[in-house]
DNA sequence: ATTATTTCCTATCTTTATTATAGGAATTAT
DNA sequence: ATAATTCCTATAATAAAGATAGGAAATAAT
């Protein structure tokens, strides 16, 4: 599977994010309740969405998180990527593998392409189109 | 990683055994010596590609596999199919899992819409595809 | 018939990745 | 001061992937 639930998980939290702003940080308990999913294993995917800026945090109390940009200007692609790390169908297109038979491999061009199709796919799909 | 070592070396197998086609049955050992995988590792690779009827093996003395149909008739995504089970990058579609949110979930289409352009790809890519 | 070569079957082990939980430190509005 | 919150680190549990081993069954060649 290449989109687990780390994933799965970081879409739907920015679709929640997405439907419950109101100006105000939206806790992570909230979070939680509403995508029935358990607060604390939230909470590694959320902070990996705060690091890479896609969201904004405020600590302390009547704190929480809020989108940091319009729902239009997210692509999936970025989300996930965000909360994988990779969204590569094969390791061999990953970057992080070398294979010393990259050069004569007659699958290598399949894999590269393939990957192409997915992330033009998942670039061309914003968070404003899931919530239509 | 929706495509495993196991799905790629079915691939790799199989562009082999295209390959290597004179007619006569080709022995596992030869096949992984050339692609470099450990013989009993491809087996159940290799075994699963026979039981779906994608290669003939012939039992015995100088027995072995060869393809059982033009390579132009392989898809790739009947080849990864056989070897992973399921190409699906999510599990929402890959119809092992039952989600009682299904009905109400923002993401599944999306999910659905992927699944589609993948296999779209890898059902248009033939094994002969590959060989040039 | 015997032998060598091959596929086939089943069991098991190792390693890695994913999924999940726990406890508490740091921060901040009230 | 207090309560509510994010943030950080460690670790446990589960599942999947990757790999190995031993031997049974089949069959061509001798």
């Amino acid at each position: 599977m290449m989109i687990t639930t780390k994933g799965r998980n970081a879409l739907k939290v920015m679709l929640d994010l997405a439907q419950h702003d109101d100006g105000n940080p939206v806790p992570l308990a909230d979070i939680a309740e509403r995508v029935r999913e358990s607060q604390k294993y939230l909470e590694s995917t959320v902070s990996q969405l705060s690091q890479k800026g896609l969201i904004t945090s405020t600590r302390g109390k009547s704190g929480g998180y809020r989108l940091s940009r319009p729902v239009s200007d997210y692509t999936v692609a970025e989300i996930i990527t965000a909360a994988e790390g990779s969204l590569a169908p094969v390791s061999c297109v990953s970057g992080e593998v070398t294979c010393e038979n990259a050069c004569n491999c007659l699958s290598l061009p399949l894999w590269k392409e393939l990957d192409e199709v997915i992330m033009n796919f998942l670039t061309s799909k914003t968070l404003a189109d899931l919530l239509r």
